[in-house]
DNA sequence: TTTATTGCGTTATGCTATAACGTATGGCAT
DNA sequence: ATGCCATACGTTATAGCATAACGCAATAAA
């Protein structure tokens, strides 16, 4: 359970964009969003971003191109070594985020049946959520 | 069990090409090489990507932006209503596709708890075939 | 002090995807 | 045949996403 470190300014800055999000944000409109800050390309945005994802603080989704921050950046143990999945409202923009043992472990066994090592796995559903359908 | 309709000419050049990747293409891999042929624009290549998505012949991989054609374009019952999962070797790029119905049932029961409508799900393993490990 | 690491800022560039326009073709009803 | 509609096509321009390459600054070993 290693923490990671403090934040430097830019981290900071765009994970609190994150967190101050309803939904999902891409670079650009993080980067649109931090100018009055002193940010002015893309990649001071990017580089906070890969480091925020690395800590575990966010999360991208990559049907969208957008990073969202994390439901429970505290469970370290699921974010480590879990798989993490969305369910993404293409109506309303909300993100739910969940982790689902079953199919972690479905994953593995048929990993595990073709010596396929992982190392980052994606699953997002894309469609309407409760309030939108 | 709809057939669809015949291939255009452009459908079928971006089919052919697929088919006989090793891999998986980006749109613009593919616009270059079909440029013999004729094709100048980004455009053309998008509108025939799209409709072989449609008919479910090719299938667009989400965490590399990129196409691959599908590895049972007759088995239409698991494209129409299934989920589709790929394997995505990071090092040699060869990508296998599997249909999980556990999984897919686990993600069905997610969804009915949370009221989601799902309209497309993605699955995407990336990481190291046995092959490269 | 020297060296290595990490982050920062800037410019330039490359890759991915779509908007908007007009043209051409084929099916079909009148 | 004529008019109408739907679909595909070709082209230009633009929008949106991401990284290469450079040098500078601050910090932490060695
Ligand atoms: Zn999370
Ligand atoms: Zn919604
Ligand atoms: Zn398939
Ligand atoms: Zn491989």
């Amino acid at each position: 359970m290693t923490a990671h470190p403090d934040l430097t300014r830019n981290q900071s800055l765009v994970l609190h964009t994150l967190n101050a999000a309803n939904g999902s944000l891409s670079a650009y409109d993080i980067l649109d969003k931090l100018r009055a800050e002193g940010l002015r390309a893309p990649l001071q945005v990017y580089r906070a971003l890969d480091k925020l994802v690395e800590f575990g603080l966010i999360h991208r989704l990559e049907s969208l191109n957008a990073f969202i921050s994390c439901a429970d950046p505290q469970d370290h143990e699921a974010h480590a070594h879990g798989v993490t999945a969305f369910a993404i409202c293409d109506s309303c923009g909300q993100v739910t985020e969940f982790h689902d043992h079953a199919i972690e472990h479905r994953l593995q066994q048929w990993q595990a049946s073709r010596s396929f090592k992982p190392e980052k796995t994606t699953i997002e559903i894309r469609g309407a959520c409760s309030n939108c359908s």
